[in-house]
DNA sequence: CGACAACTATTCCACGTGGAATAATCGGGC
DNA sequence: GCCCGATTATTCCACGTGGAATAGTTGTCG
């Protein structure tokens, strides 16, 4: 058990399936892939197999031996330990109470679209909410596939989540097209005073990283 | 001019630095901080450097000199090249037109959340409640005291739609924590079967990564 | 006027990720 | 019965990030 340093996304995934069962790694990804956790997690075979060692390191998961079938490559079979339940619940927590900045592009993107011209801009943004909608509907489908299938709601309420902040999206940037539409915001004039770095106090306002 | 390989977000805020005025890095980071551009990009001044080193082998930026300012180390001032005007509009019309998954961590955590025991989950969201009413206080703050100085909307339209972001997701929560209150959603019976990796075909419903 | 904190300015190292490389085996068509 | 592509299963390397380390310099409080 060395030093913690924080679960990452596919540590906690990882960690998850183990607590249902022992396994090797590359049922793991074939779990994940056949859940469509990949939705809510990057995952990639490199980095889980990383992931996993990772985890060992730290004891919160342990090999139980190695097992060969065939002329296959050696698989390593591993299951969690007490540690590992207590990182997991600990990390799930903070994961559930502690919103973080994660810094999404889309913001970042419409903060410096003033340097694109006005057409530029309803164009991309007519784009982009073409894609959102597709999303969307990819999503009500996968809400109906599911309920169809009888599955526990409390296995997809992310779904709903997704759909509402999607929804909360499109309508923000329909917003937004129709007031560069009637030109209700001014955009293309040329930008005021280049720099500006003066000394003024400026009240620290600390926010959670 | 090496290989593009796709601009970073902090090689973009300092693209658009640059596109606005030569300056040396450090310069940069004194602004990026000065505009609160770090709720939008992360901004790590180690990392800042390597960025602005990155763009200068792309040849998107260069250096117009070194100058020395008493005994301090030496300053590389670097100004944007066509190249860099391009390679900025270009990334920033992806930004803006293509959606993509950046898998953020909420999604992911109550997708796993059954793990837990449904009164700590409740707990839990709770204190996420009150932690994202904070931040949505302290946009409407900024939005104020950005209004008051009579700064161009076009400049923290960002704002307004973290705004509605965050009032979507708290009230996606109120909503599923009056359900789990009122028990009209299932929560703690055992889960039912554990593995499950049949071979049915399952269309493979592609999605932007 | 001396000490100490904060700012200026940059470099360096360890870590996690993504993607390619590898290699053997299985399934299906001709 | 043989070839080809997909699947099984894992390793390795290059890159970007975050945080610490460094070191001189300005400002401030007693």
């Amino acid at each position: 058990m060395a030093k913690s340093a924080e679960l990452t996304p596919l540590g906690v995934a990882s960690l998850a399936l183990l607590a249902e069962q022992p396994m090797h790694p590359y049922e793991m990804y074939q779990l994940l892939m056949a859940r469509h956790e990949d939705r809510l997690v990057k995952v990639r075979p490199g980095t889980l197999y990383h992931a996993v060692g990772r985890l060992e390191e730290n004891g919160l998961v342990e090999s139980t031996g190695t097992g060969r079938e065939g002329n296959r490559p050696e698989r390593t079979t591993y299951r969690i330990t007490q540690d590992g339940h207590a990182a997991l619940d600990a990390r799930l927590q903070a994961m559930l109470a502690t919103p973080v900045n994660e810094y999404p592009v889309f913001p970042h993107a419409i903060a410096e679209a003033h340097h694109l011209p006005a057409d530029v801009v309803t164009g991309l943004l007519a784009d982009r909410v073409v894609a959102l909608n597709a999303d969307l509907d990819f999503l009500v489908r996968a809400q109906e596939a599911v309920t169809a299938k009888g599955l526990d709601r409390k296995y997809w309420i992310d779904i709903t989540y997704q759909q509402a902040m999607l929804r909360t999206e499109i309508a923000w940037i329909r917003g937004l097209l129709e007031e560069l539409g009637t030109g209700q915001l001014p955009w293309d004039e040329p930008r005021p005073a280049p720099t500006e770095l003066s000394n003024k106090p400026k009240e620290s306002l600390g926010k959670h990283s």
